[in-house]
DNA sequence: AGTCTCAATGTCAACGTAGACATTACGAAT
DNA sequence: ATTCGTAATGTCTACGTTGACATTGAGACT
């Protein structure tokens, strides 16, 4: 059913305005045009002052006619190829929680004046590298990044050169580098706290891959609450998804055949609460669930999550960056985002009836 | 509780090493460090022969030592200030749609060594201008662009200059350049048709403001459908949403309060699909449903959708790009994405009962 | 009238790279 | 031994811009 179709006007005509590539016009061209040196060309484009009022107006109209727009490659190199963009380099382009986060920093990074050129990795460690090396050839002025390989200890030198690096959502390893990341030791073990005050004990950790150092520090904060209430192991309930084998909504499925089922879930990221609305189907009321990351719906199925604004992590790098930019100097800093429980019901269950 | 920490590692020794931003080394530099000119230098780089294995040797070790990285900036403006970077234009950043569509044209491009650049206008069409003009002067190779402003006549110069453009989900107006875009009016006559066939006369039609093409093209469908089976007004369920109006939740609402309320809906899109699902609640069996545009968990919902792959438009309309950069000439090529009809069991309700 | 000031404009060079062209030298072919 | 081909290397310049500095001229002040 894919199709093409060519639209109709008149291709003669079309072919010849495109056949000629008429480069464009340059500070110089315009000059001529206007009579004057291309220097006085270059003080109007710029408003650097002391050109009157007369030839400021016809160098405009110049401009205007030749269709002269300032190049910006050739002003950046004069200017010691300092460009205006920065770049932000993500493993899995398809999570839609990126790409929150690239909103906020292209909107804090415009108000800048800065451009953001997003760059993707496909989560494979090893072109991590490639694809920074790369984006600095191009003179990129910062890093924003979320670190997939295991070492960024290759980005050492470039920090000496100062460009600034600043990591989303996981630390840098083997790298001085600033970090924007959130709370999540803190948030699950909260969040489980609140399930075991609610009377639950068995309660089940389900996450997919994708993040390790998230997903560690929110197993971590799941392990420590339920160490605090007593429960030393918790090996029987967690379930960690590795490429190959089972997924979220699976390990869901295999849980709740427990011949002791969970009767409460965390859920570890977005794509796993994804993973055990699937598994649980209409069927909410069968245990608590409580999940990292807000999603889409949540609100509408009623389920409790520990939100936070991606954009606003992307937004702090981004005004991180920019104050680095702009001189700011002093030891890496780590900022951590605010997460909050949002108390939809799933989380509120109360211990099923049959314990 | 956002907070700020500092990390260990011994400040004084940090500021050391930040406080020389040592300028980077050029190709005059290697050559003076390995005894050679610049340009053999540039030949090693650029890997371009003519150099013995002995040269060689030492250029690339004092290049390691220098850290030496080619200037693309340079590169560039000796070539005619043709860059490898294209550039996409969103509206609206945090529509997950986008995302995936971004995520197509990133990885097409990245299979040709091009880089994307994004860029929002939020939405503004007054900013899209502006945004447009900035990413020129950057001398993007190409723009893929969703057209938001009424007009795209300010690109014809640029057109003739050579750069592609190509505008993705919707046509460009005023403007001669190549799109791709979705079957809206066809695939949504279709959808409408099933749900006559299966009884239902009182369609409703719920969309979002947003696209006003692509929500044009899919209440012509709605309407052609109706008007096949009789249906001459369908006014009273029409609900397009609009600014400071109320929301698809809201019209969905006093669709259902309605005295003859309808029997079927049509979402325009994903946000009217959510809408929707957030008005019904659990009450999915009250009326068919079928919305356009995939979206999370609609399969875990059960409701049928018409269905593309968004990182498809982004694909071809990269491709597009990248034919044009190698010199396709001819007539402007209008893209249409295929789209499916995922019936999941919303759509297929028979009329309820009591009709 | 002579000197000074400063606005308006121009000239020159350099940013880092790579094509065009020049030069060198060494082994091969005559 | 001389010529030739060519591999290896170098020199020069332009890409488009703008800072540093130079020049011009007109009005202000003594």
């Amino acid at each position: 059913m894919t199709s093409q179709t060519e639209l109709q006007p008149a291709p003669e005509r079309l072919q010849v305005t495109t056949l000629q590539p008429q480069s464009r016009a340059t500070l110089a061209d315009v000059g001529r045009l206007a009579g004057v040196s291309s220097k006085t060309v270059s003080r109007v484009v710029l408003d650097s002052g002391n050109v009157s009022k007369d030839t400021r107006d016809k160098v405009l109209a110049a401009a205007r006619s030749l269709r002269f727009r300032p190049n910006h490659l050739a002003r950046n190199l004069r200017h010691g190829s300092v460009t205006n963009t920065v770049a932000f380099i993500i493993g899995d382009l398809t999570n839609p929680f990126y790409f929150l986060v690239a909103a906020g920093i292209e909107r804090e990074l415009a108000r800048h004046g800065l451009m953001m050129i997003l760059a993707a990795t496909d989560d494979d460690p090893a072109s991590e590298e490639r694809v920074v090396q790369n984006l600095l050839d191009q003179r990129v002025r910062a890093l924003l990044m979320v670190p997939i390989a295991a070492d960024q200890g290759y980005l050492e030198g470039e920090r000496q050169l100062g460009t600034p690096v600043v990591c989303i959502d996981r630390p840098a390893r083997n790298l001085i580098a600033d970090s924007v990341v959130l709370g999540s030791f803190e948030a699950t073990a909260e969040a489980v706290r609140g399930l075991i005050r609610a009377g639950h004990r068995r309660i089940a950790f389900v996450c997919s891959p994708a993040a390790l150092y998230t997903h560690q520090e929110r197993l971590r904060g799941y392990r420590q609450a339920l160490r605090e209430a007593g429960v030393l192991d918790s090996s029987p309930w967690e379930r960690l998804e590795n490429p190959g084998g089972p997924t979220a909504e699976e390990s869901v499925r295999d849980l709740l055949a427990m011949s002791e089922p969970p009767t409460a879930i965390i859920a570890g990221n977005n794509h796993a609460s994804l993973g055990v609305v699937r598994a649980l189907g209409n069927h909410f009321d069968r245990l608590a669930f409580i999940g990292f990351d807000d999603f889409e719906l949540a609100d509408a199925l009623g389920i409790s999550v520990i939100a936070y604004d991606p954009a606003e992590l992307g937004r702090r790098a981004a005004q991180l960056v920019i104050a680095r930019l702009n001189d700011l100097i002093g030891p890496p800093q780590q900022i951590e985002i605010a997460t909050h429980l949002i108390h939809r019901g799933s989380g509120e269950l109360l211990v099923p009836r049959d314990q």
